[in-house]
DNA sequence: CTGAAAGCGCTTACAG
DNA sequence: CTGAAAGCGCTTACAG
């Protein structure tokens, strides 16, 4: 009786037998529904709580879920999407007793095999979800032979069947093209994230087709990879062009705050002489100079529905239900009409 | 022998028991060299790994550490503390074959504390990892009563006899203030974070230590509470100040980039009318305008030191050793001597 | 030096 | 409707 109470002191207490106690708990029946409440009672006086652990050895489970984020160091703080969307995760896991194994790792493809590896074969998950889809992704086969459950965040192109939560990442980019279209600009560029990603490549095509939809000529695409650095280089590469861009759009919120850096140390205005607009939002974003009008997305219910899908594919149910989310386009400062033409 | 191998599996195949088999790998000794290394080559070959859930039952442990963060949701994504400290926790319990629970919840304290239940009453972890230490903390008395292991982010007041690893704030403040005192500043204020947390606190102390060191008169606090809306009402509110400061210390980069922000609108020129520093970076102070100074930790160091004291404490080591980081200024743009008396 | 056995705290067919 | 028993995959004293 000393440490945590087990089954044992509660079915001796409530004068039952251990398998009553278990019954009652799961509440699958088998188990008349006066000895069920006093069961319940006496559980609750002892304040026990099945051992998790004890419980996943006998029935095969772990009810735990695992998810692997590798960011390169310059990255891995800045990152506004990894916190709310654990947090969403959680959120709904936890109603159903799961936990979440999450690995945060700092480096690229090499160390975050190494992590999945780890969570799958100490058995520590029944299933894992998975972000950063790439285009063609390793992880979708190894998962699949392992016969482990996933859900990918994100619709992988090599699986266009399996389970997904995806963000309509078409939508945002079109949200934005005709956002500045509206405002009168014709000379729109794009700073993409990185192209091995399978959203980086649809937000690129998607740009070329909002583009066109406007009756725009096709934009110019400079290829960064998500850090400020590459957001400065960008924007340093586009107003050499002749003609200027007079606008553009940043593959997130700390590519377009360094562009904008960028625009500022060579004198040249946002949004007077250039408009920016970030497609991924940043809780900084409202209080930079000027304020960075982005396309934002709810993270937690994101979070929240892939957990949702994960806890179908454990159990069970042929849930192959692809979930689409949309965002939408927070005008702030960094947008306004193009200058008049010189 | 379908799913994963066991323990069962590989005893038949190297012909030896299973009780040789957990030996081999344990190498608590008991069994003859060359025995050992058949039972190693051919657990590798047939790909076994120790279920951590058989594991943890027998052994009444989890190899498992707790973490619970709690942020409002206006904070949740721009914290750049949470993803690289877990990422350092991690990198050193994975040596271990320690795993991590980590709990990101959107909130308060209230929901806070039902992490903290949720982790521990279902048994799934061995020890916690304590974040945002406050002034006085439930949890410390909790998870004392509990008999679990924990060790505190941060040296918590009302336990200076527990195992803690923490910054040492009052060095950092103490370098903001020298820099700008060395700048020739002498009217410097603070727009403080939460004054319930213990680092709040020390760094207010800490603050006026430093200024009083370099003769200088007390400062104004202004509070605040880590959101930008709050850095930028603290310089709303330093700014009507006569005489005004010439230098304010944020509590992070977040209130500080709002500030910059707030100066811009009313057309107060940062470093040349007022110079700002930050008491955490941000990986987005580089690309702001002007470039924001900070006072920079190494989070993921912090974050490894936690797991190696963790798992200290865990293994029974009365390792009561109090672990003490430092952190360095970064000079960038958002500094520079005060004007000319006007 | 090695094997047979009990036990960790549950779940779940299987008898009564 | 309920209890006794086997089993999940390990660890670890205890015999040989």
């Amino acid at each position: 009786m000393q440490g945590r109470p087990t089954i044992n002191d509660v079915a001796q207490a409530a004068g039952v037998s251990k398998s009553a106690v278990s019954y009652a708990l799961s509440g699958r029946g088998r188990i008349g529904a006066e000895t069920r409440e006093r069961v319940l009672a006496v559980a609750a006086e002892l304040g026990w709580q099945p051992s998790q652990q004890a419980r996943g050895l006998s029935s095969s489970r772990t009810y735990a879920v695992g998810l692997v984020f590798a960011r390169p160091a310059e990255l891995i703080g800045a990152d506004p999407f990894f916190a709310p969307f654990i947090a969403g995760v959680e959120a709904e896991l936890s109603h159903h007793k799961y936990a979440l194994l999450s690995q945060v790792i700092v480096g690229g493809e090499a160390e975050e095999e190494e992590g999945y590896r780890r969570l799958v074969s100490g058995g520590r998950v029944d299933g894992m979800i998975l972000t950063d889809l790439r285009d063609i992704d390793p992880r979708i086969g190894l998962l699949r032979d392992l016969g482990m459950p996933y859900v990918a965040v994100g619709r992988p192109m090599q699986a266009i069947d399996g389970p997904a939560v995806s963000n309509d990442d078409s939508a945002s980019v079109t949200a934005a093209v005709d956002h500045l279209a509206d405002l009168g600009h014709q000379r729109i560029a794009q700073v993409s994230g990185s192209r091995a990603l399978v959203h980086g490549l649809e937000r690129e095509r998607a740009f070329h087709r909002a583009l066109a939809a406007r009756g725009l000529y096709a934009g110019t695409v400079i290829p960064g990879d998500f850090t400020g650095q590459s957001g400065a280089e960008g924007m340093c590469a586009l107003l050499e062009l002749s003609p200027r861009p007079t606008a553009i759009i940043f593959a997130n919120g700390l590519m377009a705050i360094a562009g904008m850096q960028e625009a500022a140390r060579q004198g040249v205005s946002v949004p007077a002489d250039v408009s920016v607009v970030a497609l991924d939002d940043n809780p900084i974003a409202p209080f930079v100079t000027p304020a960075l009008t982005a396309v934002h997305t709810d993270v937690l219910l994101w979070g929240s529905l892939s957990a949702r899908t994960i806890m179908a594919c454990i159990e069970g149910e042929p849930d192959t239900a692809d979930v689409v989310l949309t965002s939408e386009l927070v005008v702030r400062g960094s947008t306004a009409p193009p200058p008049p033409p010189a």
